[in-house]
DNA sequence: GCTGGCGTCTGCAACGATGTATGGCAGGAA
DNA sequence: TTCCTGCCATACATCGTTGCAGACGCCAGC
């Protein structure tokens, strides 16, 4: 059997309470005793029950995290980092996978999943915000991307808009006139596929560049998509000089589409894309991106929920946070 | 406050543990007992504390996962999919990054981490098994890679040897002499870079070609040490038509750095990996590879490590499972 | 010398579930 | 009838911790 506090009472002679005390770090403790519990403690071995402490005390210590999916780079390096900030902070991040379906995000909402953690971060994707406001009970939740927006929620995200701005523009000083972009995802106008081709759109209205929908080529974003989207352009013989991938791997599908084509890259089409996942530096030629703050994201977003948690964050209104953005000029579209 | 299972008995006129026996399938209930109980479950939306139910059981139904880094495309794959497997069982799984940090690994086999889990899935980097083995108590645990090979535990893990030799002997096929190798652990001989090298030496050996110390370059295993370790060979004027990246990562960083020298592939140097992440395919050109076996091995680790969890595989000695693997001829060494 | 307050420590109950032991009530065997 | 056995349900203790209320001793103040 593994020690208990009932042990290390007897052990140090004070009570069971007193232990606790202890190990709370409550205020008025001789010193005396102190020490006596800590070197019984020590001598012992013992270890707190984690699933005791959850019962008495109603919180786990960890965190949920709910995706998409963990092997997408973009996600994995966020997961990451997000662990790591967690983990400062004295908090595990359990993570779920919702494959993007509907009744597993609202699952993780509600069920279990929720159960088990103190606080959620949750990319939601196929549900909206009356749905997760009618799931969600009373506790923390942040929002990360940019699906929804509502005042009801804390949301952390990044800027889309801008930075889509941005990169177009740089597209556009080098002399590129004909941005095809790709990963659109048609009718969607709060999600980051609707608000980067705003940026896009935006971009092109600032140089006087007429927009043209037949450069627009929706697509799910993954991978192999980004490549079939630019065989698909080629092939029915639209004309561009750029590709904007509307995420990093959609951009690198792209470009090894067009080096299979024999379109060389950027002489004849320039390719660009956004998140910046560690992969984009190393392609070959190395990806134009955005850089999306990621490290500012876990930051805040965690810091923010453990502030929810422990109810130090306790404005009404749903906290909006946007992190920064960086150009990042690489070979791809110099 | 939830509801919990007094207030479910209470509503169906039935004794606490009634409505516990109900939960857990107790053979010797009456049928319409059963139905009173669902229906009071059903109608005052239950749902079991887990909390309690692991205090009291002393079972979490979680499965710990210690690795170095979720955000390199391998782990993050491999997390991908051993989450799902568990899933698929009833079980979480709960991350913990080891960033191969000797003292994070010893503290996962012990300190909490190992309290909130009911089985352990392990990549040992820093530590050996005799240090596994006094830290590790009584509960389950599968180790996973090849850094140790250890008759006391069980072991999933992939033919490296076998897989590298395969690999190599498909580049000496194509007419390459001078296969450079990148990402070798010098003096290491029981994990994954020494195994594969291993298998190059063999393939080598078999094909009469003579082994070359210059040609093979000690790295750690980043995107960016295998861009600079071609750039190092091509200034030390060491001659190769090949290159060996014992991981993917390794293998498309040289493949950039290769292209930025202005070799061309596969034309003057071929180029092949290790793993066939995702990314592996998208490449330009795309890599040949290994493929192996992640799903198989995702699905044997978390098959074994819940069969000892729930008390099915009890063989005393270390369990031993080799994933099978598969060769990927691509562009980059066809 | 009594009261009041402060600092220090303790006992009890509770968190919400499950294991053990046991108690009824049938119906069949002795 | 009596005893036993099989089915169904219950009461109580228990997992290891924390919150609450209070007890105890000591000192200051009057």
């Amino acid at each position: 059997m593994a020690v208990t506090m009932n042990d290390v009472a007897r052990a140090a002679g004070v009570s069971l309470k007193t232990v606790s005390n202890v190990l709370n770090d409550y205020e008025f403790i001789r010193p005396a005793t102190k020490q006596r519990v800590q070197d019984a403690i020590a001598e012992l071995g013992y270890e707190a029950n984690l699933t005791a402490r959850s019962l008495r005390s109603g919180k786990t210590k960890m965190l949920g995290l709910v995706l998409s999916d963990l092997s997408a780079p973009y996600y994995a390096e966020l997961a990451s980092r997000l662990m790591k900030a967690a983990s400062r902070r004295g908090y595990r991040v359990l993570v779920e996978q919702s494959d993007a379906v509907a009744d597993v995000e609202l699952n993780a909402l509600q069920g279990p999943f929720r159960q088990l953690t103190d606080g959620l971060l949750f990319t939601p994707l196929m549900i909206d915000a009356d749905a997760i406001a009618a799931r969600s009970g009373g506790k923390p939740l942040v929002l990360l991307g940019e699906h929804i927006l509502d005042s009801r929620f804390d949301l952390v995200t990044m800027k889309n808009e801008e930075a889509a701005a941005a990169l177009t523009g740089h597209l556009l000083s080098g002399g590129r006139r004909r941005v095809a972009v790709i990963g659109a995802h048609p009718g969607e106008s709060a999600g980051s596929a609707g608000l980067r081709l705003n940026g896009y759109r935006k971009a092109l209205d600032q140089a006087g560049v007429p927009f043209d929908p037949a450069l627009i080529a929706p697509c799910e974003w993954r991978r192999d998509n980004g490549a079939a989207a630019v065989a698909g352009l080629l092939d029915q013989g639209v004309e561009f000089d750029a590709v904007f991938g509307l995420n990093d791997v959609l951009a690198l599908g792209a470009l090894h589409g067009l080096l299979i084509r024999g379109v060389r890259v950027p002489q004849e089409v320039a390719v660009a894309g956004f998140d910046d996942i560690d992969e984009a530096r190393f392609a070959s030629p190395s990806l134009t991106t955005v850089s999306p703050g990621m490290e500012e994201i876990a930051e805040r977003s965690i810091g923010l929920l453990i502030d929810r948690v422990e109810g130090r964050e306790s404005s009404g209104g749903g906290v909006h946070v946007e992190a920064g953005f960086r150009l990042q000029v690489r070979e791809s579209a110099p």
